[in-house]
DNA sequence: AAAAATATTTAAGCTTACTTAAAAATATTT
DNA sequence: AAATATTTTTAAGTAAGCTTAAATATTTTT
């Protein structure tokens, strides 16, 4: 299958994770940069190929087909996050970029190699989990945005669900990152911003931030 | 550039190497799977973008800025070998496989990232050189083919001048790898086969072989 | 040097993955 | 519930990268 139909699916398994699904047309032709019209004449294409569910004007829906190809894409991306993040000193978002070029060049045969080599690692470097080779996501997340953390509790850092660089470079240079704790010292409700201490250093977050940096309590 | 003209300029690269250049059309063509007439407008529409020069009915010959490309995508390929040999246990076929889907989805930043890791390697497992980032291969070739080899004499081999799957194989079985020394105990001018001494073991080959396997002579 | 074989080029056509523009349906606002 | 705005769909068209078939040029053989 294509890069364009990998891609394509890949949309629609991101935006379909979310409780409220944005798996229509549009939604995924925002997520890809393409048309509307382009969206909609793919996903006629794709239901066509027993990859999604297609009624008009109506959310997208994967196929079980579709969704092993999505898994399938999404681990070898997070294969490669892993890979790369260990071998060199390259950001969060450049390791992005290169992966999602890579993923889609990539045999399952290579794909378990790299896994292997890796020790077969459950998450790769965002805190996303890494499908298996049969395309299961076995660990199951228990972890909340940040935004919903009580005050005076403290949180494992387990997902940065961005891939934006201002974003992630701004994590880096607070020390926030996979596996590391913070405190939530105080929510503001009205303005939605979070107060954290981190590293010994207090820091101010707005929603923007706290909604996708996902925390586990800790045990 | 798209993947099909990274391989059409890589393919006249390699082609244009030898003594006697293949870089008509129909050799681009059958090296690369498609029609010649396909290769033919190919051909035209790299010469618009100044990649090649293209005469009717003449060989296609490089430009300046074609041959860039070509280096910068053999860079990708060969550094993809030396980095995929080094941290799995794959074939030399195998690897070159996914080399051959891999150096087109690289970013120059990714290539010397590699590179470095690698320690700047000027070979990879084929004994082939790699092109450094300005796109100059360094390397002096002084190999020559172990067809050539003179009886008596103890060669230490250099490149295995080849991706075919059962030629690699027969190498591997054979000790027959980058580095390791032979020694031609007799030329049959006749049949032009060649007894070697490899790992104490003597083993008979045909030119097919002798012409693709490269050496050089012990210092 | 002519005939035969082979290679290259031209021409017409196909598929994929897009585009823009306009029509039709759905959602939102008032 | 009507009017307005937004989305989705349809339709027509484009560029890249191929294909096959036929015309033309080059090479090889005799």
């Amino acid at each position: 299958m294509s890069i364009a139909i990998e891609n394509f699916v890949k949309a629609i398994y991101k935006n379909g994770k979310h409780d409220h699904n944005d798996t229509k047309p549009g939604n995924i032709a925002k997520e890809l940069g393409i048309s509307n019209a382009a969206a909609t004449d793919m996903a006629k294409k794709l239901a066509a190929k027993d990859l999604l569910h297609y009624e008009k004007y109506q959310e997208l829906k994967l196929t079980e087909k579709g969704t092993k190809m999505a898994l399938n894409v999404v681990r070898k991306h997070r294969l490669w996050e892993a890979l790369l993040f260990k071998l060199f000193d390259l950001s969060l978002h450049d390791i992005h970029r290169e992966a999602e070029l890579l993923e889609h060049q990539t045999s399952d045969l290579l794909a378990n190699k790299i896994s292997e080599f890796l020790g077969n690692p459950k998450f790769d470097p965002h805190g996303d989990p890494i499908p298996n080779s049969a395309g299961e996501i076995t660990t199951i997340d228990t972890s909340i945005p940040l935004s919903n953390g009580e005050e005076g509790k403290t949180y494992i850092i387990s997902r940065l669900m961005s891939d934006d660089k201002e974003f992630l470079d701004f994590c880096v240079q607070n020390g926030l990152k996979y596996g590391n704790s913070v405190l939530v010292s105080k929510q503001f409700s009205k303005n939605k911003m979070t107060q954290i201490l981190i590293n010994h250093n207090t820091i101010l977050l707005n929603e923007d931030f706290t909604s996708i940096i996902y925390v586990n309590e800790q045990d």
